[in-house]
RNA sequence: GCCGAUGUGGUGGAAUGGCAGACACAGUAGACUCAAAAUCUACCGCAGCAAUGUGUGCGGGUUCAAGUCCCGCCAUCGGCACCA
């Protein structure tokens, strides 16, 4: 037998499939369907990422097993090619970006062909492309049309590297997510999409999917819904309600000062009376300079200034109580004002401390001369709340009276922001909005969409935060649509993560030029059955597809509330240094140079048996030659195949193996289902034989993990095709031995095994135990107290 | 600070409360070879010649039996972070 050579199999094969669009979704919806989703990658200059192939092999397995239970596999893959790094890519080298994008496309094309990925390839989609951001701009509209979306004119967060305003998703820590430069707060009027109008849905819809735990906690902490009340203090000198958000108005008693954000209107509004109002705004300049990160590290330190001449009413005992600027309340949560009870509020207890503030406790069970007590306890010093020991019946009761005194009632708040909806940048969609001077903002009729990118000379951003698109007159200039009056239009384009927002169902009729996707489609293929990607998508990308999708369920174009119906992730591939790979420290690893050495079968059974699927995992140079090797040995067993059409001497261990690694491909537990396969075929070696039906198992067994080998050994001992072949079913009742080990032990340790026929009864199992010297010496002269007996794994006498 | 996850040989990692270390890497010895690589065979947690003892971050507990369950710590990683 010649040696395997993994060049000339491996591009022979997937020439055949090329050819014969082996893995393309079939049109007959009359089969079951599974649609398995990988997050389609951004087609950097770099190529691909060790990362992205273990990212795309574990539904890879899962499809092609899939395919062969006889399903119609939806596998499809595209690119997510609008983004930053390709523009200053074409502004480094002066190309076109269009040209860079197209290059680095064929760039990842070319190399997920030669991983051997069973993606449909007749379905790839290119977020550029002006078939497909023609409906990126349609969904826009819709959502203008909508009511959800607007321009506002706040802080908002700004990347002085990139030039670009940056939603809340995209500067999580004070950084921006694409260069990670610390994010500075500008005043500027940009779009939002008003996605906390669906803050609800988004936490509800996760009741019905089935999302690994840890995604969902992490979108609910992201979305962050707190429930309280709201409380109006009346202000004493001008009638003003200061209105607060709170989720403990059980503490109201407690009250000793009022705290609000530096930005709050209030401030604006009395400033002829406020006799210290040039302190305030010394305070309110300083807080507008400091970056996130100094708002957010230094947070030990409180400081802030006392407003003169305002001072509120407790509206439950008439208190008159003082009110202070900090910046430790924030405009952008709740009210931006707050009621302050140093007693029961760790943050207001260290303003008080440092501002000589009263601290009454309204809660018994801490001491607060030493810092606040958050927990429950017994209602004191509050009127008619005191001697209530449950906090929720004295929420309860709370709102019950603010509401009879029509100054307060129960509310609902979530962290979640809106999402900052725009880039001031080239590469990116326009956004399809006209600014008319007498009709307003005017959506592009859907008959002129695309709106196309112009060319243009120069793709530098403005340095005051404009676009490259502002610069072009042409452009910009243009006709009001419903007036058709001199009009300018919007130069700012979407962000990265508009066209990833819809591009699932844009894969389940990608070449539709009347819809974004067909109805019948839709309704076939829809939801995703599987979608597995990486944990840092899980704030951003996820959140906004959820909502994108959930706003076109709700305009009655999708036929799903959810998008996904499981979501999954992988972890990450570490250097072999056991640090994340960065070209910065060195330890990154070139998928291609792998599959140069070694073939893509090896790289792609390696990523998964490295370890736990989920977790992540180093880099081993050294561990990857046992997969080469495990490779070779099975290649090897055509040298010892003999004729035989039913299982031999391993027959239960073939059963065991079969249900091994078809449930554990389903559990993502690919690492043991790998080392089941490769136990057997130590086993196999060790009797020294395999015969034919036992070796087409064994290619159908690993074919979803190393199809080219597995095709290839098939071809040549059985004739056609494996893809067409189906999944290999076992028994139950076989995957049992006949005789089995089971442990004996005295008081918990083991003292010897004996061999029995499985299932065998309770008192003869025991009887045989009783029997055996090595259990008798141990036992004797105690007395047997108890006897354990466990069907088929063991024997526990405890003696004493 | 809050939330979550993880902690097992020299290494990556396996173990529905029931033989800890499957599978693999590295290592040791041997076979083949002029030699090396490749391949094959055997060994491979620690202590001990051995019987045996001991061992899953640390300290307790539940149980006939704990890596696994409970309580209290420690460490590492990830997420959020003055969210009222």
């Amino acid at each position: 037998m010649n040696r395997y050579d993994f060049r000339s199999v491996e591009e022979k094969w997937q020439k055949y499939w090329d050819e014969h669009g082996t893995f393309r979704a079939k049109d007959d919806k009359s089969m079951k369907k599974f649609y398995a989703l990988v997050e389609f990658p951004y087609p950097s200059g770099h190529g691909m990422h060790v990362g992205h192939i273990k990212a795309y092999s574990g539904l890879e397995v899962v499809s092609r097993k899939r395919r062969m239970e006889g399903y119609n596999v939806l596998f499809p893959i595209g690119f997510d090619a609008y983004g930053l790094p390709t523009e200053n890519t074409a502004i480094k080298d002066k190309i076109h970006p269009r040209i860079v994008t197209d290059r680095n496309i064929e760039k990842f094309t070319g190399q997920l062909k030669k991983v051997g990925f069973s993606f449909d390839w007749s379905r790839v989609i290119d977020t550029t492309e002006e078939g497909y951001y023609k409906w990126t701009q349609w969904i826009f509209l819709k959502m203008f049309e909508g009511g959800l979306v607007f321009r506002d004119k706040t802080a908002v967060n700004y990347c002085p590297s990139c030039k670009v305003v940056l939603s809340n998703e995209d500067s999580q820590g004070g950084k921006c997510d694409i260069c990670h430069s610390d994010i500075i707060r500008k005043t500027k009027e940009v779009w939002y999409l008003r996605i906390t109008e669906y803050a609800d849905k988004l936490l509800q819809g996760l009741e019905e999917v089935d999302y690994l735990p840890n995604v969902k906690l992490q979108q609910q902490n992201w979305i962050g819904k707190s429930t309280g009340a709201f409380v109006n203090f009346k202000i004493k000198e001008n009638g003003e309600e200061l209105r607060i958000y709170t989720t403990r108005p059980d503490t109201l008693f407690g009250v000793t000062f009022m705290v609000i954000a530096p930005e709050h209107p209030i401030i604006e509004k009395y400033r002829d009376s406020i006799p210290n109002i040039k302190e305030l705004d010394d305070y309110r300049s300083e807080c507008a300079k400091k970056s996130e990160f100094e708002r957010t590290q230094l947070v030990k330190d409180k400081t802030g200034v006392k407003i003169e001449g305002i001072t509120a009413v407790n509206p439950l005992n008439g208190k008159e109580i003082p009110v202070y600027i900090s910046d430790y309340v924030m405009m952008g949560y709740g009210t931006g004002a707050i009621m302050a009870v140093p007693a029961h509020d760790s943050r207001d207890y260290d303003f008080a401390k440092k501002f000589g503030i009263d601290i009454i406790e309204v809660i018994k069970g801490g001491d607060i001369s030493k810092e606040a007590y958050t927990g429950d306890g017994e209602m004191v010093n509050s009127g008619d709340l005191n001697g209530i020991t449950n906090k929720k019946d004295a929420i309860e009761k709370v709102i019950g009276i603010l509401e009879k005194l029509g100054c307060g009632e129960k509310g609902v708040q979530y962290k979640m922001k809106d999402w900052a909806f725009n880039r001031q940048r080239y590469w990116g969609e326009p956004i399809p909005i006209v600014h008319c001077p007498q009709c307003g903002m005017v959506a592009v009729p859907e008959t002129e969409l695309p709106l196309k990118l112009p060319p243009v000379e120069n793709y530098e951003p403005g340095t005051d935060g404009e676009s490259p698109l502002a610069k072009i007159e042409s452009f910009v200039n243009c006709k009001c649509p419903k007036c058709g009056g001199d009009a300018r239009r919007e130069t700012d384009t979407m962000p990265q993560w508009a066209g990833s927002s819809w591009y699932f169902l844009r894969y389940c009729d990608p070449h539709n030029d009347k819809e974004f996707a067909s109805q019948e489609a839709l309704k076939y293929w829809m939801p995703v059955d599987w979608y597995n990607g990486g944990m840092e998508h899980v704030t951003r990308h996820m959140i906004y597809s959820r909502f994108w999708h959930k706003f076109l369920y709700d305009l009655g174009l999708v036929p799903t509330s959810e998008p996904y119906a499981k979501r999954t992730a992988q972890g990450l591939v570490l250097g072999s240094d056991g640090e994340k790979m960065s070209k910065s420290r060195g330890n990154v690893i070139d998928p291609n140079e792998v599959i140069e050495e070694y073939g893509a079968d090896v790289l792609r059974l390696y990523v998964l048996f490295m370890g736990d699927y989920e977790k992540a995992a180093p880099w081993s140079e050294s561990s990857i030659k046992g997969c080469k090797r495990f490779l070779d040995r099975i290649w090897g067993l055509q040298e010892i195949l003999t004729d035989g059409e039913e299982y031999g001497a391993l027959r239960s261990n073939f059963h065991k193996t079969i249900k091994k690694v078809t449930d554990d491909i389903e559990a993502m537990k690919f690492n043991t289902a790998i080392a089941a396969m490769m136990a057997l075929i130590n086993d196999i070696y060790a009797l020294g034989s395999i015969n034919k039906a036992e070796l087409k198992t064994l290619c159908i067994l690993l074919n979803p993990f190393a199809p080219h080998i597995t095709e290839e050994m098939y071809n040549i001992n059985f004739g056609g095709i494996l893809n067409e072949q189906s999944w290999i079913g076992y028994d139950e009742a076989l995957c049992r031995d006949e005789t089995i080990e089971i442990v004996i032990q005295v008081n918990g340790k083991i003292r010897t095994k004996l061999n029995i026929v499985p299932d065998s009864d309770k008192d003869a199992v025991l009887e045989m135990a009783l029997s055996d010297d090595r259990v008798r010496e141990v036992i004797d002269g105690k007395n047997i107290v108890k006897q354990i007996y466990v069907p088929n794994k063991l024997v526990n006498i405890v003696a004493k």
